[in-house]
RNA sequence: GCCGCCGUAGCUCAGUUGGCAGAGCAGCGGACUUUUAAUCCGAGGGUCGCAGGUUCGAAUCCUGCCGGCGGCACCA
């Protein structure tokens, strides 16, 4: 990565530039405007899928690619030309173009950018073929390619030079399209279903909506500060009360955070809120969701994704990994003693949400392989739902889990502005006591919940854990095109 | 932040006890009219991540730093 075009390792760079200025010299345009016309190579292949070894065509084809393999030389040649949709290898033949031209096309370099009209044959071994008739150089390549079999597996360069993976790696380009199906057929479920999609700010006065460290940044001419947001939540939330009614947002979040394989800072997040519904309906339509982009995006795991999910509220879920009832244990002392009691790690300095988050993530999360709704948090854990309708101490939450990864967070959204102020006081008190995570007191928030937001359920989906999941990846940089390193 | 593993040619990788840094692909020169990782002949290509140290001698051993991966911690 370090080589530059006058350095040391240049020899291979050279060559390249001096076959430029050789073509330049011959008066050919290495990097001309536009080639029209062009047919994916899948639809060359498609419309010749009868045709039988040794069989020849009148039909001819234009198609353009990159150059990814070349065999013989001489008087007659097969390249291999590459493009989104998949590969077909090209006859080159001193017969058909002539000395010149013959020489040219076999002077250029792999990775080249190529476009050819090419009459179709299948080869005496079955392989589909186009027999080159004209062809023009589309742009110059002036770096070498990565190696054609192996390929590039140099995790580093992968992440950092995303486009070598891709133009190397069949299974790169067709990880990418299937999450670009993910996220169009999201979009389309809830169209369909009377939602509309909003854009809110990204750069925010005030952050909220999740726990969560936030990014900040300077505006100059405001002379101000802002935050990159770390959840929709709060704006979408308005948008209920201005009677919108169904409305989802798909987008970057930013948190501010340790990066691992299931963490990236910024990520992308779908959110969506629907008046008169509460957490069952959002549930039921999660699952719906998700078996629908399992289905769209080609989805061959092993997961049974279609509803319904597995059920089991959070009390039960820990009690019966851990033998400890944490509605027995409403103290903070209280619980840490009996996780200590039973060989479990009780940080001194974590709080009652805190040890039962710990409770949650340690012994419960890594055994929900199977997509699972764990149902009903208690209140302190969670400052934007509403109380659970039987359940003293709890909200209507739910999280939903597949492959041991929290994949959803979603409650029946508190609309009581009285409480919402009392649940924002609470968090100040934890912020008090240095929890950099409390929620920021948002009095704009709590003026548009006093206008009235009818009863609503809402959600957020991590859109790239999900891709994971349908694309059986263990790690988040394996889903994000170009995920955050360091320099 | 802590622990472990890793970093050698454009790419994929070898490199023994510390003893002249290698192969394949790619590239360069040449041969070749049905190849499929084409084949054959020839000549090249290196800051062994960076900086120190030990040693007659370091890709190899030691220390520090940079970067990556995994784990822990942190993390709706």
């Amino acid at each position: 990565m370090a080589e530059d075009a006058s350095g040391r390792s240049s020899e291979l760079l050279a060559a390249r530039r001096r076959k430029l200025e050789s073509l330049r010299a011959a008066g050919i345009e290495p990097f001309p405007h536009a080639f029209p016309g062009v047919e994916p190579i899948a639809a060359v292949r498609a419309g010749h899928e009868s045709l039988g070894a040794g069989e020849e065509t009148e039909q001819s084809h234009r198609v353009a690619g990159r150059l990814a393999a070349r065999r013989g030389q001489g008087r007659m040649a097969f390249l291999d030309l590459v493009d989104r949709s998949g590969q077909i290898q090209l006859q080159a033949r001193v017969d058909v173009l002539g000395a010149e031209r013959m020489e040219q096309l076999l002077s250029l370099d792999l990775g080249d950018l190529i476009g050819v009209d090419g009459t179709a044959f299948r080869s005496r071994r079955g392989e589909l073929s186009l027999r080159v008739d004209a062809f023009a150089l589309l742009a110059k390549s002036l770096r070498p390619p990565p190696e054609k079999h192996h390929g590039l597996k140099d995790v580093e360069t992968r992440f950092r030079h995303r486009e070598l993976d891709l133009l190397a790696s069949e299974d790169a380009r067709a990880l990418f399209t299937t999450r670009a199906r993910v996220i169009s057929a999201v979009r389309r479920f809830l169209d369909r279903e009377g939602f509309i999609e909003v854009e809110t700010p990204v750069l925010q006065p005030l952050y909220g909506g999740a726990a969560a460290r936030p990014f900040t940044t300077h505006h100059n001419a405001l002379d101000r500060e802002f935050y990159l947001r770390i959840a929709t939540e709060l704006y979408l939330k308005r948008l209920l009360v201005g009677g919108l009614e169904r409305v989802y947002e798909l987008g970057k979040d930013f948190r501010n955070e340790g990066v691992d394989t299931t963490h990236n800072p910024e990520f992308t997040m779908l959110e969506w809120y629907e008046a008169y519904a509460d957490y069952e309906d959002i549930a039921a339509r999660c699952e719906r969701l998700v078996a629908y982009v399992a289905s769209e995006s080609g989805y061959e795991g092993d997961l049974d994704l279609s509803p319904p999910w597995r059920r089991e509220t959070l009390a039960d879920a820990i009690l019966t990994r851990t033998e400890i009832d944490i509605r027995e244990h409403g103290d903070r002392d209280d619980l840490a003693r009996a996780m200590t009691a039973r060989g479990l790690s009780a940080p001194r300095e974590d709080t009652w949400p805190q040890l039962v988050d710990e409770l949650l993530s340690k012994h419960v999360e890594p055994t929900l392989t199977a997509p699972t709704f764990i149902l009903d948090y208690p209140v302190s854990m969670s400052p934007f739902a509403k109380r659970h309708r039987c359940r003293e101490g709890f909200v209507e939450r739910f999280e939903a889990y597949i492959d041991g990864m929290e994949v959803a967070n979603a409650f029946t959204e508190l609309n009581d502005p009285d409480e919402q102020r009392r649940r924002f006081d609470a968090q100040r008190a934890l912020a008090g006591a240095g929890d950099e995570e409390a929620q920021p007191y948002d009095e704009a928030f709590i003026e548009a919940l006093e206008h009235g937001m009818p009863p609503t359920g809402g959600i957020g989906i991590g859109i790239d854990r999900l891709v994971m999941v349908l694309t059986g990846r263990r790690s988040i940089r394996d889903v994000v095109l170009f995920p955050a390193m360091r320099d």
